[in-house]
DNA sequence: CCCTTGATTGAATCCTGAG
DNA sequence: ACTCAGGATTCAATCAAGG
């Protein structure tokens, strides 16, 4: 992967770069629905408080009576705005947004996702396996961290790989709680001093969980708090594009000998799990006019319905004639019935689902596409 | 445990009781500073569309009441703040407030505590053992709740029993992440008709953690939006005092008879609230997020076997893809295959079997539990 | 008595493309 | 914008019934 650009209706997009400079501004300088991921770990109000500034840009002093506290808020609340304003317009009708925080920042956060038409899907809970203990025993141990996943709009499509999750998870739907460890060890970047090279270093496991689950391969992923580059690396290795955007030239500079060394995954490594969603359609009528079911043969349901096929592809079961769905549906007095799970035929002295001479047909067509 | 008052400066409080009414005027005719803790389960604003069916067409019985609509995020804030700011006056000065929600409101409960000048704590995640599923695979299953501890200021000397819950948690420090059952069985209430008798009834290991944690013997406790009552029996239980305020007359109805039926210190109760620690399943998919393992590395079978692994923790081998229990049946043709056993890696120039890097997850899980 | 099987259910912002 | 219809989609726990 090498540093380009990719059309953007009339602008371009800097991909796989890492932006310097105000990331409110960068992203007011990129064009409108062009982005089709963001993932954004934004500073804690604890972390900002030193910059902070009233709104008539005089200094708030540390004193921490009610009235400064509030103001505080606002401040930021005033900057969570802002960026979150700034990567909407960006997002793609269909793009989504992760942010990560945690008690200090995330409440803010959340509720101006809502207020600006966000939509959230979900609120993921990082839930650490080795966290920083209480060292007081004042309060719980800290252990975990907040996400929430929001769409541009309610009205988005956004992309959700529910497949490839479910087989990250061992076969069960992935839960809203997830336990990953935090980013230790040879992962941890350090800086020419040895310390630590950021604070707040997410582990790559994180970001590999976010992108695999809501991006497809040569997606446009932008963080606008870029950091050491986790996003960046994680993106590299999916086949992913990426935009960051990083103020502090130190961490520029460590995320870009970072991602240098990232190898990308093999293609076929890249292929994921899919939903039946995404097979191509295979209408009843075809398993009766390629001849794999007769007009007249009887069609049972595991409750013992019957149903005859007609030459056009539909059942007829007494009064009641329709699809393979409408009849299933008709007979159970259900909103709706899948016809290719509902109905089965006698095959080999077993009894089957109908689905089967489907999957024949799908094979078929994977072996010979048209 | 009888009805009784108890004086607060000047005034009296109705200890052990269920006022019936709008909680805020009922809260607003309380002395100030007299309440101990508050804990509140206010409506989450769900907005629902249609109805949703199991995949077996079964009918999700929805919490559509009239007292979880309304009308925009405006008047749900302007809810929020008051009741929130009517609880903020009868507290203590050490007092302190849990409040429970989804990320339909939680976020703007937080963001509201901040800016009356609660004190957040913690925020607590209530990581529920058995949760609904998604049905539709559209989503994460939505597996958790949050809950927020804040003091009423942040001078509080606030109650924490530390040790306590210690205790309660095998002796390691209890996390910010709580992982315990929704309510169902013969705790959860039935009314006349052996329907449910609250949509939403919490379960009392949640309350009782909740309790212990942070309210000694003889506190008062108040619960705005009471329910079926289950803050006032598992304070009845512990030794504390209750005043619940619910406004629907058959909520109030069922929760007299529960508490009246409630016990102090009612040992079975007691054992119900410590949850029994899970197995630790580990998703092979996790050792690809962990990076102990790259997508587009192969693994070999014992006779010589080979399978490719992908970004989502599946294997491909020629055309036979899914996990690596399914992948080993296939090529062995055998109905069944632990894929731990059965799948190698090489190691230090050694072929062991990728059971060893499981082994070594588990591990770090055993050093710190939870 | 135990064991297996099947039915039921829980705070849910839960479909999508063709016409 | 809309409607219509195909057809995709579930986990853990409790409890009742049957063997």
């Amino acid at each position: 992967m090498t540093t380009k650009t990719k059309k953007a209706g009339a602008a371009t997009l800097p991909l796989n770069q890492i932006l310097d400079g105000d990331c409110i501004e960068r992203m007011n300088a990129l064009p409108a629905n062009s982005i089709d991921l963001i993932f954004a770990d934004p500073p804690y109000n604890l972390q900002l408080k030193g910059d902070l500034h009233r709104p008539d840009n005089s200094k708030v002093d540390a004193v921490d009576n009610d009235w400064d506290q509030f103001d505080s808020f606002r401040v930021y609340d005033n900057f969570t705005r802002d960026w979150l304003a700034a990567a909407r317009r960006i997002l793609k009708p269909n793009g989504a947004i992760w942010v990560i925080g945690s008690y200090h920042n995330v409440f803010r956060m959340g509720a101006e996702l809502q207020n600006q038409g966000y939509w959230i899907l979900n609120d993921v809970v990082w839930r650490k396996s080795n966290p920083m203990p209480n060292f007081r025993g004042k309060r719980f141990t800290n252990a975990h961290e907040t996400l929430i996943w929001a769409s541009k709009e309610e009205a988005s499509k956004y992309t959700f790989n529910y497949e490839a999750l479910k087989a990250l998870n061992e076969g069960v739907q992935m839960r809203s709680d997830w336990v990953l460890p935090i980013c230790t060890g040879h992962e941890r970047l350090k800086d020419d001093n040895g310390e630590k090279a950021h604070p707040t270093q997410k582990p790559e496991s994180l970001l590999h969980r976010v992108l695999v689950a809501t991006t497809n391969p040569g997606d446009v992923i932008l963080d606008p708090f870029f950091g050491t580059g986790t996003t960046g690396a994680v993106a590299k290795m999916l086949g992913r594009e990426f935009i960051g955007i990083e103020r502090e030239e130190a961490y520029r500079k460590v995320a870009e000998k970072r991602i240098a060394k990232v190898r990308k995954f093999d293609k076929e490594a890249l292929s994921v799990s899919t939903s039946k969603r995404a097979q191509p359609r295979v209408p009843f009528g075809q398993l009766v006019e390629r001849g794999m079911l007769r007009p007249g043969e009887t069609l049972t349901s595991p409750r013992g319905k019957i149903a005859k096929i007609r030459a056009d592809g539909t059942l007829v079961s007494h009064d009641v004639k329709g699809s393979i769905h409408q009849v299933g549906a008709a007979l159970e007095g259900a909103p709706s019935c899948n016809g290719w799970t509902y109905w089965h035929l006698k095959k080999d002295g077993k009894t089957v689902p109908i689905d089967i001479l489907r999957q024949q047909i799908r094979a078929e067509m994977e072996e010979r596409p048209n």
